[in-house]
DNA sequence: CAAAATCTTAACAATTTCTTAACCATTTTC
DNA sequence: GAAAATGGTTAAGAAATTGTTAAGATTTTG
């Protein structure tokens, strides 16, 4: 699926188009601004979609300068969380290259299921992420990947880690998920 | 200005109201969602408002539902510790995302079957939640659950927050239930 | 194709949570 | 008021989850 091997600013997405349900591609994006585009007038299909993660939902049939407005006011609110200010965390750094982190200046080679785990903490930074929503996001690249194989990713993460500072970084909650302590 | 001594999450903006022109109100603001409300219907003036910076524009009449959506669909993006999410009630506050609850602001760690019985009880809360109803939402975590086990857990819930205030919250409903006191 | 890097599986220990069971208190029923 | 049913508390053992390690499988790289 090319959603989960590119990089987008935004994503239109036509309700209307064949293919896979809305609501389920809403849910597999993270951290991306999507605007639906929908024939569908019904208030709870609307509720349905911004719930799920939607950023905006616009009717149609609708005016294309509205349209551009509207773009331009999820690109504008997705600058100012700069993606990169929300990588760096206490004595972390998780730069762009894909797979180094910076612990303590110190370069920490990361593989690239490590590297998905630790940039979706630290994105969602003080919210715990569920076993389930890591395991889909390493699923992108790795296909078979059950609990046990999560926690030895987090268990080498955290080795790492260790290994440059004291800190903890890496917290668990138990039944839950994970998350980046406070 | 009230505008400038305050701080806010969240702005609605009704762009009938008297008084100021919307347009200035918008441009006045930094880094506060706005959500405008209007009854004009006009392409120009929801384009204006949008690149002004308001970060939404719904048109009268709207569905309140689809008002709340919107809402959260704001505080998601801008502050990631959802004020919708958290229950507060008294001295209790329910953190969504750290599956934590806080009494009178001290930390204190819930189980997931202790947090979902009290999330619970707080959604409904002056309603009388059913030992039944309790039962079937735990089941969803733990499978052998009877009401012998639900007594004990909501006996640990209660132990759990005595430890910080001599308030009572979770009361018993002979026969039925529990329900948080009002 | 071979070597290296990465990932999954499996086993075990450690930890946390849950249920069971016993006992006592309170409320209802007769 | 006594018996029966329901609720509250506690502790111990059972069950589930997590952490760590190492080995074998898979993928990537040169």
């Amino acid at each position: 699926m090319l959603l989960e091997k590119e990089k987008y600013d935004l994503i239109l997405l036509d309700l209307m188009l064949p293919g896979l349900k809305g609501e389920e591609i809403i849910k597999k994006v993270n951290n991306v601004p999507i605007i639906v585009l929908s024939a569908k007038i019904s208030s709870d299909d609307k509720v349905n979609c911004l719930l799920s993660g939607a950023s905006d939902y616009i009717t149609k049939p609708f005016d294309s300068k509205e349209l551009l407005a509207r773009i331009e006011v999820q690109l504008r609110s997705n600058n100012k969380n700069n993606v990169l200010d929300n990588l760096k965390y206490k004595d972390l750094e998780l730069l762009s290259d894909k797979h180094t982190l910076l612990v303590c200046n110190n370069k920490v080679s990361l593989t690239k299921t490590e590297y998905a785990i630790l940039k979706q903490l630290l994105l969602n930074k003080p919210q715990v992420i569920s076993k389930n929503k890591l395991l889909d996001l390493i699923s992108i690249d790795t296909e078979d990947c059950d609990e046990n194989s999560l926690r030895v990713h987090i268990s080498n993460l955290r080795r790492k880690i260790k290994d440059y500072t004291d800190n903890e970084y890496i917290e668990s909650i138990w039944g839950i998920g994970f998350k980046i302590k406070d």
